[in-house]
DNA sequence: ATTAATTTTGTAATGATAACAAATTTGTAA
DNA sequence: TTACAAATTTGTTATCATTACAAAATTAAT
């Protein structure tokens, strides 16, 4: 469960990001939680560990990291962006209800043929938003 | 060309929408304008023909669609809503260049396909979203 | 050790959208 | 038609996420 910070810093590396202690900690943060976080949510939580942590630091980190490729942004929600620290193929089931963004598994291949359709454009990202109601808020009783 | 204005009126009557001017002008620019059209582009287009029309009644609007179900919401862009009267199933390209938004034919099967990935939850809207660079901006005679 | 470059920070500006209440238009019933 | 009620439109103001900016702090390099 104690990942020693020097991973952070690695993988940080690997994408050309040099690992300042913020940097470390928002990516961390990220990789430790797979809830699709916003700016604020991962200002709020990150504080008490480092109170003089910024808001602007955040917005800028995310921003290299968006740049960089070691992070990818969900337009999901329209109201605010939402983070994501894993990077591998997948989409994203946002409840209507609740405001949970999940991750939903699909195979290669699906994306291999979504990526093909746009035939005469240039493909550098394809984004697969569902939105609905989640199992949880279906409740445990509810036949579909 | 000269389609009449009837054609909207029923179109609104059909979601259970009440035809007003401004709604029929609204979907009409909607239905001619293959765009995706953010509110102030609709706003600065209509203004000339409408000139007491309100930023305000434009949001309403499109709000009103987006619930009767007669309109799509776009959060490709995370700058900006764009709207779109085309409610069949198909996808997006925005280009990162220039900031078009493309209409992108994806066959049936792969939506149906998309739609059964979120087995557990309740899938009431997917949304595929690319992103990249559009044949414009890549210019005549660009090698891929 | 000094200087330069990078990073972080706080504040202020921007811009899209929502809230709100007044004004206008439309529908309804005498 | 007239009068009243409901629905719609409008302009203003508020909110909230994000960006711009410059000063402060930290880190790297000579």
């Amino acid at each position: 469960m104690e990942e020693p910070t020097i991973d952070i810093a690695l993988h940080l590396k690997s994408h050309g990001i040099r690992p300042s202690m913020q940097r470390m900690a928002i990516m961390e943060y990220l990789l430790r939680h797979t809830t699709h976080p916003t700016v604020d949510v991962i200002y709020g939580d990150l504080l008490p560990k480092m109170p003089t942590l910024s808001r602007t630091t955040i917005y800028n980190t995310l921003e290299l990291f968006r740049e960089k490729g070691a992070i990818r942004v969900l337009n999901i929600d329209n109201k605010t962006a939402h983070y994501d620290g894993d990077i591998t193929g997948h989409a994203h089931f946002m409840c209507r209800r609740c405001g949970r963004i999940y991750d939903v598994r699909v195979p290669r291949e699906i994306f291999a043929q979504l990526n093909r359709m746009p035939a005469d454009h240039l493909v550098e990202q394809t984004e697969v938003n569902y939105s609905g109601v989640c199992t949880e808020c279906l409740g445990p009783n509810v036949v579909r």
